[in-house]
RNA sequence: UGGGCCGUCGCCAAGCGGUAAGGCCCCGGAUUUUGAUUCCGGUAUCCCCAGGUUCGAAUCCUGGCGGCCCAGCCA
């Protein structure tokens, strides 16, 4: 290998996993998993876990990367999650093929996997209730007591067991437990409930349950009846993978597979939260307007932003996977999509805050045919055509009656160019005489400036406009971050979030004009407003006779950032 | 202060006993009809700290310090 090639070395799971199929290990296969509970929408921190999975699976001939839902807790389930989270996945590039499972598709096995375990003694029908068990559990230095209920007859317990399945109790009568130990430092191995008794309506197996599994229960052995080679998952499992372990070492020569089980860090995204129950509360509250607001994290939101597959994927190739606790900057992900966007986003002309300018030195009439390229460094993406017309807008900022030091753009008697037409002088400011607001400006344009530099002097500003009467109004919407603090997580108490909210994370600006033929854009269309950033239509508000674009970042501003710095 | 895990540049992250990759951010400079892009160049004598082993340690050992996770019939 050359030695500029760049090479992206393997994260420590990939290592183990090749290390895996170099030693022959499960005959060499990969099976992965992306295991989610359907219980909400996915979020950029699904996405790095999904690029993971799907990611390993695809780097080897026949490996594979299952998607299963992960659905014991009816609870707090419902179908149109399963269905966003389909959606999202393929979106995002990945194909589970014919690969799509559910937990609840293994509640039979399950269900006959915990007789087996109550037959060889290793786990009971238990009687104590949620506070009690809590204090027979102990505490984190305490070790916890026995429930009077663990050395019941073996024959007790699966007659208890049938007749919890056949509805005979209540909720919370009964709980089948596994008989680990109450001694145990891990907390999670102190007799941990493996079925509770829930009379609820499932989104799968409709009313056929009223016993069901908990995770460290299913996931184990749904993992193996996939007969998964590799089980990823976070840090917080990591004091679950002995009790993961323990259950398929009782099941052994009943379910043949033993998956490995290896924990990675969780994302966590600067000015970002992912708890379901605060990104709820968010849409709840109504601080945003729902799931897919372009300033969620949630993989929609970001989709409805304009955020591309290609940006997130790359974004969590950059982030690598490790065990380290981390906080990643925004800046991270804004390059991703930056990067994306600058070769494939076709260019065009948006004036955020127009200021009226007429060129003085042509007719009123005057309208005249300008070729512009639709992309600087790659011409496949074709030109379109600007009219050059006496009325025109150009950006209100882009003029300054008194500039600071290093100011590129309009000034009183100085020079600018107009992006893809002529270069044009200022030579007359006009005020509302009232409020003494700037309302106009009368320019001249020098005509031998089209596709030529003046040869006697130099202008160093390029500046974009638009034909008044040839322009398209639009809204626009700009978003800075959500929360005001960089860890809003921290940040965020009991559920007064809101002194946490970024009263400017979004700016809608009506009174925008854009290119004509931009008006009437399929939702998700990505375009560049050139100076400005990258903008994508909108897939909620957006109408022909009313174009919504949201700004998906904008460009990277060293003007801005020096303005910032000296104020 | 029970158990588990983690500590390498502002943020990610390689490194696996042979003398600190890369990306993002940042700072210079060149090119530019986007103050964009692109392009060059700069940025850890040091790897949480202290000892030790070794010809040689970010990597091994010992002891500290700091951070994260766990006491749901959630996942």
């Amino acid at each position: 290998m050359s030695k500029n090639e760049e090479v992206t070395p393997l994260d420590f799971i990939r290592q183990t996993i090749a290390n895996d199929v170099a030693a022959g290990k499960n005959q060499g296969r990969v099976v992965t998993r992306f295991p989610p509970e359907p219980n909400g929408f996915l979020h950029i921190g699904h996405a790095k876990s999904i690029c993971l999975n799907f990611g390993v699976a695809g780097e080897y001939p026949g490996g594979q990367c299952n998607l299963r839902f992960d659905d014991t807790n009816p609870l707090k389930e419902e179908d149109q999650y399963i269905q966003s989270i389909r959606t999202d996945v393929k979106w995002l590039g990945f194909d589970w093929q014919e690969h799509l499972y559910y937990a609840s598709g293994y509640f039979e096995q399950l269900y006959q996997f915990a007789e087996r375990l109550i037959q060889d003694g290793h786990a009971f029908i238990c009687e104590l209730n949620v506070e009690q068990m809590r204090e027979y559990r102990g505490t984190l230095t305490e070790a916890g007591r026995a429930s009077p209920w663990r050395d019941r007859p073996m024959a007790e317990s699966l007659e208890l067991f049938r007749r919890m399945r056949a509805g005979a109790f209540p909720e919370g009568r009964y709980t089948l437990r596994a008989k680990i130990d109450m001694a145990s430092p891990n907390i999670n191995m102190r007799d941990p409930v493996i079925y509770r008794i829930l009379h609820a309506h499932h989104h799968q197996t409709d009313d056929q349950w009223c016993i069901y599994p908990t995770y460290d229960y299913a996931h184990c052995i749904s993992d193996a009846l996939e007969e998964i080679t590799h089980s990823l998952c976070t840090l917080e499992f990591e004091d679950h993978r002995p009790l993961y372990d323990w259950i398929l070492d009782r099941l052994e020569g009943v379910v043949s597979c033993h998956p490995q089980q290896i924990e990675f860090s969780r994302l966590v995204l600067e000015y970002t939260v992912v708890s379901k129950r605060k990104l709820n509360a968010l849409v709840r509250s109504g601080v945003v307007d729902g799931w897919d607001d372009p300033r969620m994290p949630t993989i929609s939101g970001l989709r409805r932003r304009g955020y591309t597959p290609a940006a997130i994927r790359e974004f969590c190739r950059r982030i690598g996977i490790s065990k380290t606790p981390n906080n990643v900057e925004l800046s991270l992900l804004e390059s991703c999509i930056r990067d994306d966007l600058e070769q494939h986003a076709p260019r065009a002309m948006a004036v955020l805050d127009p200021l009226k300018v007429v060129i003085t030195t042509i007719a009123p009439d005057h309208c005249e045919e300008l070729s512009a390229s639709n992309h600087p460094q790659n011409p496949e993406l074709g030109s379109r055509t600007l009219y050059w017309t006496q009325e025109i807008i150009i950006e209100r900022d882009d003029f300054a009656e008194n500039p600071p030091k290093q100011f590129k753009r309009l000034v009183p008697g100085g020079e600018v160019r107009l992006r893809h037409a002529y270069v044009i002088r200022c030579d007359e400011i006009i005020k509302d005489p009232n409020s003494g607001a700037i309302i106009e400006l009368r320019c001249s344009h020098d005509p031998s400036t089209l596709h030529a530099n003046p040869a006697d002097r130099k202008v160093k500003g390029v500046i974009h406009w638009l034909p008044l009467h040839r322009s398209q109004p639009a809204e626009i919407r700009c978003y800075e971050t959500l929360f005001n603090t960089a860890n809003p997580d921290e940040a965020w108490q009991g559920d007064d979030f809101t002194r946490l909210i970024n009263p400017n994370s979004l700016q809608i600006l009506s009174h925008c004009r854009i290119e004509e033929g931009l008006q009437n854009l399929p939702a998700g269309t990505i375009y560049q407003f050139e100076r400005q950033g990258y903008f994508c239509v909108d897939s909620r508000y957006s109408r022909t006779d009313h174009p919504v674009f949201n700004r998906t970042v904008g460009l990277r501003d060293t003007w801005g950032k020096q303005q910032n710095k000296s104020s």
